[in-house]
DNA sequence: GTAAAACCTGACGTGGATGTGAGAGACAAG
DNA sequence: CTTGTCTCTCACATCCACGTCAGGTTTTAC
């Protein structure tokens, strides 16, 4: 498939596509004319991208990362980076829940009371 | 407090704390020389912005937020409004837990076989 | 063969939360 | 009073994952 088909199957932009080449983290296959061309292994791919860096991970590290998603290189380094990030993200899911229990309480405090409800105890957000 | 000791004692920059209050999230009182004050309660503030901050909130939409959290608006757009970033939020955690699910599959094949491991089931991450 | 659609490579623009430096004023300690 | 530290307000710089436009080439459809 070509990058356009690519791109409406993932739904990422094609900028994005040739961006994450340009960082190494998707290779394309060429055609004569120099166009890419991507097996049905790259949806997984740039699903597998997109995850990573809606877990805030950056290019770079990602770009650290494939290599061991890929069970390509199994170093005690590339193990320590994947324990690492795997500990950054449960950091920040951690810190989500708190975020939403926070919010939680803000709403239970505006639903729950008679209409109006127009005040609250401060207390409900410094736990 | 000064900015200075606000900024040590919530790890966060003087830059950030001013463009806190630029940004409308966090307000000071003057001295007669145009320096901020700050009570204790400040510190609590700034908590709160960064928590909201790293659940991937704008400042724009912690701005809209923070008079929920004050309790001091509570119409049926803010109550919206409250449900609305919940939802962001339970959802960016359910996308966080499967990153994390995705690497502790890859640690757990990079980990438990033999030393060397050169290679894993291409299933581990497409599940 | 021709036109439309898709694709190519640069290269500059963007937005948001800061970093950073300049130059000047404020304030506590001696 | 002076010195050193903190703070003030601009205002420009940075990073990063793209958006977007330009000008040209390739592929597809008829």
């Amino acid at each position: 498939m070509r990058i356009g088909a690519l791109a409406t199957t993932t739904g990422v932009s094609v900028r994005a596509l040739r961006y994450y080449e340009e960082q190494g983290l998707l290779t394309a296959a060429r055609s004569s004319g120099g166009q890419r061309h991507y097996g049905d292994s790259a949806v997984e791919r740039v699903h597998l991208i997109q995850t990573l860096y809606a877990s805030g991970l950056s290019s770079r590290t990602i770009l650290d990362l494939l290599p061991c998603v890929d069970a390509k290189v199994n170093t005690p380094e590339s193990r320590a980076l994947l324990r690492a990030e795997r500990a950054r993200i449960d950091e920040q899911i951690n810190q989500l829940r708190d975020a939403r229990d926070r919010l939680d309480a803000v709403i239970a405090a505006s639903e729950s009371p008679a209409s109006g409800c127009a005040h609250v105890e401060s207390t409900a957000l410094v736990p």
